[in-house]
DNA sequence: ACAAATATGAACCATTCGGTCAATCTATTA
DNA sequence: TAATAGATTGACCGAATGGTTCATATTTGT
């Protein structure tokens, strides 16, 4: 039977290989000579393990999705209330190990590609479900559910701009910046208070520590 | 001298045919070959008027901006207070002949061929000037300096998550649903009045008649 | 009318792509 | 130790890529 675990664990490696090729080399830059190249192997042998690059990449960004997932876990679990789950949100979205220039090449790569493939419509689909019902659900207990909603979808495309924005890196949009972006969404609906103040500063602080902790 | 013109004639021709596949194929799946089926012609011809393809490609960006500029120029060009300024930026971006997934698509290629091609980088640059010297005016007037500066930035950003959304196109984001997002972000920082909804309500019909118009 | 300039397209080139295959190598097991 | 199942690889394939060449067709100025 040791031989069934090195299969798994190449299974891995190759979807890690591929994933670093993906945030280097975007979308078409990914061939699978690059990604064998990557991981050290022959390209035939990483075929072995992925009967497609289809296949190949789909596990790649089931394996970064895998990976934010992670994160935000973590985070949302150390939350109590309402308004700590969604800074909880912000925060795990502008984390060091996400919000990163390569991690948004991958992303946009992504994106650009979910027309085509039809791997990336699903795992795009899953990610923004998970996002919404994040969101959607501590909002409601602090909105009407109409004012819930647009502010769900709100964060949301705010995210997703901001993330662009980082992934293009024309400018150097700080994670400070976004950070401030993210606080002006809210105040389009959530009244200032000082239990969202401390909110905040809260998952601000949780988050620090659970970085310097990963690390 | 009857052959130059003939020669900006092409030029024109082969950008426009371009972008088509841009828009239909994506950034790697827009070859020479497809362009100049598009454009109806052979590839060497194609090639004859633009000496790379990176060349034709850049020339296709700069075709699609300078259309979405027409489109603004004109709505800049009724607006009569700043806030109808504002209101003509964000119909401009939610205009039937940008807000397409089509378009989009095109869009997202683009941005995710920045950080590989140059050319793309300064169209991307241009863009995002034109849009913040066109909000940050207008906003100034309204706000404290600080103030226009975030919601100029928080608006681009929202823009780009729209378009993002509307290139991905897994739940259909409508126009009105779009609207009402940045109508939101706007929310965050300026003040409702009479003004405002006047302003609003303005573009939007004098959007609807330059629509109609047009065809 | 004619030569120069330009426009055009078919064939072609080298390269890279995703993917296949038969041949090796290695490690477990009988 | 011998057999065997799985791991790994280099060589190779057809298709498609960006880009070039060159012979032919068309238009132009004179």
């Amino acid at each position: 039977m040791g031989r069934r675990d090195i299969s798994k664990l190449r299974r891995a490696e190759y979807a890690a290989a591929a994933y670093r090729a993906l945030m280097r080399y975007g979308n078409d830059g990914t061939s699978l000579a690059r990604v064998a190249e990557e991981a050290g192997v022959s390209k035939a042998n990483v075929l072995h393990y992925f009967k497609s690059k289809e296949a190949l990449l789909a596990a790649a960004l089931r394996y970064a999705n895998a990976e934010l997932l992670r994160e935000a876990v973590l985070l949302l679990g150390e939350a109590r209330t309402p308004l700590e789950r969604v800074y909880a949100v912000v925060e795990t979205n502008l984390s060091p190990t996400s919000f990163r220039p390569e991690v948004a090449h991958a992303w946009i790569a992504l994106c650009a590609g979910v027309p085509y493939v039809p791997a990336y419509q699903r795992i795009q689909t899953v990610i923004y479900a998970r996002m919404r019902s994040n969101l959607i659900g501590p909002l409601r207990s602090l909105l009407p559910e109409e004012d819930a909603a647009l502010l769900s979808d709100l964060m949301t495309t705010a995210i997703d701009g901001i993330w662009l924005r980082c992934g293009l890196s024309l400018d150097g949009l700080t994670r400070q910046a976004a950070r401030a972006q993210l606080e002006a969404v809210l105040d389009a609906r959530l009244p200032d208070s000082e239990e969202r103040r401390a909110a905040k500063i809260r998952m601000l602080e949780v988050a620090r520590i659970l970085v310097k902790a990963r690390r």
